[in-house]
DNA sequence: TTTATATATCGAGAATTATAGATATGTTTG
DNA sequence: CAAACATATCTATAATTCTCGATATATAAA
């Protein structure tokens, strides 16, 4: 973890609906609807019940998603037309270790 | 600590020279030259040296530190004309168990 | 292979942040 | 008290971020 990536991981956390997702996704399962397709959320939540709790648009949430991921605060896994965000821990990790 | 103050301490992070102010003040000693004085850092670094390390101007870096120490990122302590500016290692330590 | 669905990307205007110079405030020193 | 020094605040402009609607892309369903 050197400064460039810790700054753009500080940015993404930087805005409530952002931080928000994050701790939305430390439990998926009592924060969103089960997935019709996958029965469990090991690869994390679509992009669409993100968007919907959160409330904003989809165009926004969208870059949100992307940019977090960018900066691998958290992992994408794809399953035919849909995407699966869940948090990287490990960066989590690294990330808080370099403030410490 | 609440979404919205670890919003507030993710912003003052998501800055290059905010960030690099923290890792400074780490270890004061092998980043400063010592205060004429003061005989030690127990209370940090004044505001004048951290705007020289980091080439900005006074202003700029007179208004980073006091919003950082409005989120309680720092701890500020005044000796006479000077401002000291130190970590507040507590703070750090929440927001860090806020996101993971 | 057309249509519907899910997500990503583009372009733009509004809102916020970055940063500086000028100036104000408070403290020390002559 | 006047001058010098350290820091804080004000004001303004440049740069960046926020956020959306429109549109593109990719997959699935009819």
């Amino acid at each position: 973890m050197d400064l460039k990536l810790a700054t753009e991981i500080a940015k993404c956390l930087s805005n409530p609906t952002r931080l928000q997702i994050m701790e939305w996704l430390k439990e998926p399962e009592t924060q969103f609807p089960p997935h019709e397709t996958l029965q469990h959320f090991n690869d994390g939540v679509c992009v669409t019940y993100i968007q919907e709790k959160a409330g904003l648009s989809q165009s926004t949430i969208s870059t949100y998603l992307t940019n977090m991921e960018k900066c691998s605060l958290l992992v994408l896994t794809r399953h035919g037309k849909w995407s699966y965000f869940k948090r990287n821990e490990e960066t989590l990790k690294e990330f808080s270790k370099f403030i410490l």
